[in-house]
DNA sequence: CGTGTAAGGAATTCTGACACG
DNA sequence: CGTGTAAGGAATTCTGACACG
């Protein structure tokens, strides 16, 4: 019945700055800061340069929050995701070999 | 594992005039108009008077949008809208009468 | 009735920089 | 390194009103 995939509503850009300062407690000019470390990426607005952001770009900058809290590096930060971000794709990939494995063997079987 | 319910996501009213309007491809005026005659209740961003409209409000506004093509007036859109809020009551109701009445007998019997 | 528009003001956001440490 | 702040400008939003029909 519903047409909107709930997923794809997560990643909306459609949250200004402003408002993601009262989601997340973070400070405009911290916000702005973890995108410069590439640990965010807000869209930006058509014609002006609005950044606009995602309620999964929210939960992730409240997750930045508490490593900061931490005292974990805004550059620990950023390898730590790449690395997850990599284990993941691995993965994924292990799981589409094991498809093409079982559908080969049952074949032959 | 997630603690964040999907269904809050789209009641959360987040996104500005000029997304809505990007969104929905309503002008600024019509949405406001909506609003004035009761269709839609974005929310008002704290100290200043700026409107928060949530996903389930987009979605009301596309609702809208079609019915006025149809040349269907504020007014009526209004009412049928009403109503059907009424007529989901109601059956809320009768739904938890049953119960209460299921769990009557089970008891009995 | 529903919507466009010009008007003036207020609040938001942006960037680059200086400061502290 | 991470964050606060003052600075000046640009884009956004707001309200009440006049217009057309």
């Amino acid at each position: 019945m519903k047409q909107e995939d709930p997923t794809s509503i997560k990643e909306k850009k459609v949250i200004s700055i402003g408002t993601v300062r009262e989601l997340t407690g973070l400070s405009e000019r911290q916000i702005r800061y973890y995108e410069e470390r590439k640990l965010i990426f807000p869209a930006r607005s058509g014609s002006s340069g609005i950044r606009k952001y995602s309620f999964s770009d929210v939960e992730r900058l409240m997750e930045i929050a508490n490593q900061m809290e931490e005292g974990v590096q805004t550059h620990e930060i950023r390898r730590e995701w790449k690395k997850k971000e990599k284990a993941n794709e691995d993965w994924k990939k292990q799981m589409l070999k094991g498809q093409i494995q079982a559908h080969f063997n049952n074949n032959k079987q």
